[in-house]
This record gives C-alpha cells, sequence and structure tokens, in this order.
DNA sequence: TACCAGGTGACAG
DNA sequence: CTGTCACCTGGT
C-alpha cells in the first residue's frame, strides 16, 4: 500500500465521464478500480492524498500510465481566457483526466455504448465480465474477458448480457481479431487518420465509437467525440463546430464538456 | 407504461 | 454525399 498527493485528479468526476464503465464508489472516496485484468482499490483521505492498494512497483508499472499522470492537467485552465463558458466546465469537471485504457476493452465497451444509457452499458460490461472473464483474485468481480472466451460463450449467456443488435458486431470482431486481422498494439504508431480509418472498418463502429476509442484506448488528446451532449454545447456556444484554436485538447475539452452538460442537462 | 438512451448501417435521393 | 429510418434491450 502506497501513499501519493496528485493533483488534478478526481475518481468520482473520472467515474462518471463516460470514458470507463468498471470504477465504483463503494464507500464514500472509497474507489474499487477494474481495467483489463487488473483490480485496484483506492482511498481518497482528502487535499489531494491518495492511498493506492497496491505495491510501488505495479503503481509506477501500470497506474501511473493508468491515470495518465505524467501529464499535468492544470495547464487546460489557461486556454480559455476569453472562453466563460469553457472556464465554467473546467472548473466544474476539475480532476478529470484521460485514462489510459486496454484497447481491446475499449473497441468491445464502446460498441455496446451505442443508444444505451452509461448504467446500461455497465450492466451488459459487468454481465460480460461474470459470464466470461477470469475471477480476480483478492475481490469479488471479474476481469475483462478477451476474444476467445467472448466467443466461447454459449447463446443463452450471451444473450442474457442484453447487448442487443451490438452481439454479432462484437463476436464479428472477435472473430477478426482472433484471426490477426487487427494488431491494435502496432496501431499505436498510426496517424489519426490512418487509425480511424481501420477503427471505422469494424462492424458496429462508427465516427462516434472510433473517436472515443483513439481518445480513451489511444490517448489520442487531439480527438473529439461528438455526441448528442456535445453536439448540444456546440450548437448553443460555438457555431456548431470545434474552434480551431481547441483542436490540440479537443479530447479533455470534451470531457469537460460533456460532463459539464450532462450534469447541468444543458 | 411508453419512451429514450453518449449511434450505426443500409438504403434512398 | 447528405438525409432518413429501423434496430435490441434496460432504465426511468
Amino acid at each position: 500500500m502506497i501513499k501519493k498527493t496528485i493533483n488534478d485528479l478526481n475518481l468520482r468526476t473520472i467515474a462518471n465521464s463516460g470514458q470507463c464503465f468498471r470504477i465504483y464508489e463503494i464507500t464514500d472516496n472509497v474507489f474499487d478500480i477494474y481495467s483489463a485484468d487488473k483490480y485496484l482499490r483506492v482511498v481518497y483521505l482528502g487535499n489531494d492524498r491518495f492511498e493506492f492498494n497496491c505495491n510501488a512497483s505495479e503503481y509506477k508499472k501500470y497506474y501511473v500510465n493508468y491515470f495518465d499522470l505524467k501529464n499535468d492537467y492544470s495547464v487546460y485552465e489557461k486556454i480559455c481566457k476569453n472562453d466563460k463558458f469553457l472556464k465554467q466546465c473546467i472548473s466544474y469537471g476539475n480532476g478529470l483526466r484521460i485514462l489510459n485504457q486496454n484497447k481491446f476493452e475499449m473497441i468491445i465497451s464502446f460498441i455496446i455504448s451505442q443508444r444505451k444509457s452509461v448504467k446500461a452499458i455497465q450492466t451488459s460490461i459487468e454481465r460480460l465480465c461474470f459470464y466470461c472473464g477470469k475471477k480476480i483474485d483478492n475481490c469479488d468481480r471479474y476481469a475483462f474477458p478477451n476474444a476467445k472466451s467472448i466467443l466461447m460463450l454459449s447463446d443463452d449467456k450471451l444473450n442474457a448480457c442484453g447487448l442487443g443488435y451490438r452481439k454479432e458486431y462484437i463476436t464479428t470482431f472477435c472473430k477478426d481479431y482472433l484471426q490477426g486481422k487487427y494488431d491494435l498494439e502496432c496501431m499505436e504508431k498510426l496517424s489519426n487518420d490512418e487509425l480511424m480509418e481501420i477503427l471505422l472498418k469494424i462492424k458496429g463502429v462508427g465516427i462516434k465509437v472510433a473517436s472515443c476509442i483513439a481518445l480513451f484506448g489511444y490517448h489520442r488528446m487531439d480527438i473529439c467525440p461528438v455526441d448528442v451532449w456535445i453536439k448540444r454545447v456546440l450548437d448553443k456556444y460555438y457555431n456548431g463546430k470545434i474552434p480551431n484554436k481547441y483542436q490540440k485538447y479537443a479530447g479533455i475539452i470534451q470531457q469537460y464538456w460533456f460532463n459539464y452538460a450532462r450534469l447541468n442537462k444543458i
């Protein structure tokens, strides 16, 4: 167990940000965080102090990157001099970060996400993990499944995940993935356009879902997923499109906009 | 209880 | 290439 002081990290806000679906605040300021096949309990102690229930090596090897701790998020407060609305969103969403999450998990999760509420997405993913993920030590939940175990699932169990018409999108992707059609790690090296082009070839992945995968799985900070909430924000405050000056940070700005818009029902 | 949910693919025009 | 529409289910 290790303790750290970390600026600009609010796990509650991140847990509700729609970028991840397996962070649970089980009691006030106690977070159970599941990512890929890992589990971590983090306790927020107040005053930017955090207690991580893992050893120093695991923290350094995995979680520094997962929480994107090498990036300084205080800089974003300075990019909105004349933009009162964005300023408000950033102060409202203080502690938001773009996590570095598992690429396979992001693809499956965001294929599931289409036309579902965050709650419903969580339920589907939980069931998928429960039915075919490996049991994780020292907790009562399951790892995110791999392609093979998803395909080995019986029809009954797969149907019980409530995937609806997304089911065949997922099985198709898993089959192609197992055949080596996608090298998710190699895709890291591609330009945004090349990456998006490949992601968009996946059945069930359109522009919004591909953007989410690029941002949350490949950390493309200049890609902005536009969903109904962001569309409303852009229409209302920015003449319908992202201002050029924000393009470079569009991914994190999207998170601030999304968080504010959803919580305030803009 | 009906309606909608962080969209997408198929198909017109 | 832009517009329209059905689509599986779980939440509220």
